[in-house]
DNA sequence: CCAAAAGTGTTTTAGCTACACCCATGA
DNA sequence: TCATGGGTGTAGCTAAAACACTTTTGG
């Protein structure tokens, strides 16, 4: 054996993307998942890599198929590796419960690192579009999901710290929120994604003084107080 | 051609790993990198994942192969995905120069999607072991590093910006400074990473009161001037 | 007029910057 | 005693937190 073949055995697994596209509802922070066909399983959108295709590519064609966005905040914020990471009995069930062709079958077979990117999306502007092995693609609030299969779950909470640790730097809002919009809604949404209250004067003050909004006009709500004003960012 | 064989063809790009290797001396950081068999290639240490390895084994296990540390900071910060992000004609002097056994011929020419990790290593510890692809490695000054292969230097910038984007949340000094240390040296290792000044009399403040450093004795220099303490993490 | 939510002002605290000052050391 | 670098004190600024207060709305 000489020095480069002492160096490595020709192996390596094989590389997916899993997508944690969030949305925003009411008070909840909300994460796509779908349920394969004749399953009880759930799982994060996923899919794999074109031999001419970007890995960045790829999660955008991922995340265009199934909600028809284009062109929205994604960013890589892990890969999943461990060599146990995909449960094998899932896979079994899944390949009997999806009519696996033989020639595909090899292929899923295969050890996989799964490539994490997560997504900001507008909810009202998605249009759900599962595909042919799913059987629903649904919206789920993101503190009581389904249980997913494999690693995915982690998947989520490593997504999810990611958003969160700079949420200043990523326009959250910006991606998450519908054109026009409240403070109070805007302060749901950060404190959805913190999972944790915060203080609603304050809220208002940072908000204004980053300088990325734009007050818009007044919302009359109908409700016996003053009516808020509508804010767009610039 | 049903749902499942639609949604994608049986293809992955392979994957590699690499690694950025962090040491400090003097008033420089300095970066881990080899030169390979016979030609003028520089690169990052790397190397591929085992079939029974978990992906931040492998990164372990690379590294240690390399240094001879165990047990240090590693760190996952990206992964590097484009289609032509290994140059064709490097890669074909390198199968030559190295004199590549037809077996492995057909795994090297594939497409490679490498995942990044950093690492951070006190250099007095580290004893450097070329393997038998590469004919020296050695520390370069991270601002005068020779010119990488690939996108190897887009790899070590990542690293970089990852590691000082929060310079306070890794014990960056606890894995990159001897046991025992001034203020001085700490604040040279900082700068280093930031690129960037700072001074001296806010930063000593800053870090004595962060209370993970412990004050030791006095240093006598020899020089003309009071003699600093020495510290060391608790 | 009242309750509810929105918006603004004010006080306090914490952290960082800048800079002055003193200290220890060896030549 | 001087130059050099080390260590500490302090005033000023800014950002954030806590909380009081005013405003607008519909009932």
């Amino acid at each position: 054996m000489n020095a480069v073949a002492s160096l490595f055995s020709p192996y390596s697994p094989l590389v997916s993307i899993d997508c944690v596209i969030f949305g925003f509802q009411g008070h909840s922070l909300k994460v796509l998942a779908l349920k394969f066909n004749d399953t009880n399983i759930f799982a994060l959108p996923g899919g794999f890599i074109k031999e001419t295709e970007d890995i960045d590519a790829a999660a955008h064609r991922i995340l265009s198929e199934r909600t028809g966005v284009n062109e929205v905040y994604l960013e890589q914020f892990g890969v999943f590796g461990k060599v146990n990471r995909v449960k094998v009995e899932t896979r079994s069930k899944l390949i009997e419960a999806l009519d696996f062709p033989e020639s595909h079958k090899d292929f899923i077979e295969n050890r996989f690192v799964s490539i994490g990117y997560f997504s900001l999306v507008d909810v009202n502007q998605v249009v759900l579009n599962k595909d042919g092995v799913s059987e629903s693609l649904e919206w789920y609030d993101i503190e009581n999901l389904p249980i997913l299969m494999h690693d995915h779950k982690e998947i989520v909470e490593a997504a999810r710290k990611s958003l969160s640790d700079d949420l200043y730097n990523h326009a959250v809002g910006k991606n998450l929120m519908p054109e026009q919009f409240t403070m109070n809604e805007l302060q749901n949404l950060h404190e959805a994604i913190l999972g944790a209250k915060l203080t609603r004067t304050n809220f208002q003050r940072k908000m204004l003084s980053l300088g990325f909004l734009e007050r818009i006009e007044k919302k009359f709500t109908g409700k016996a107080h003053k009516a808020p004003f509508l804010y767009s960012f610039r």
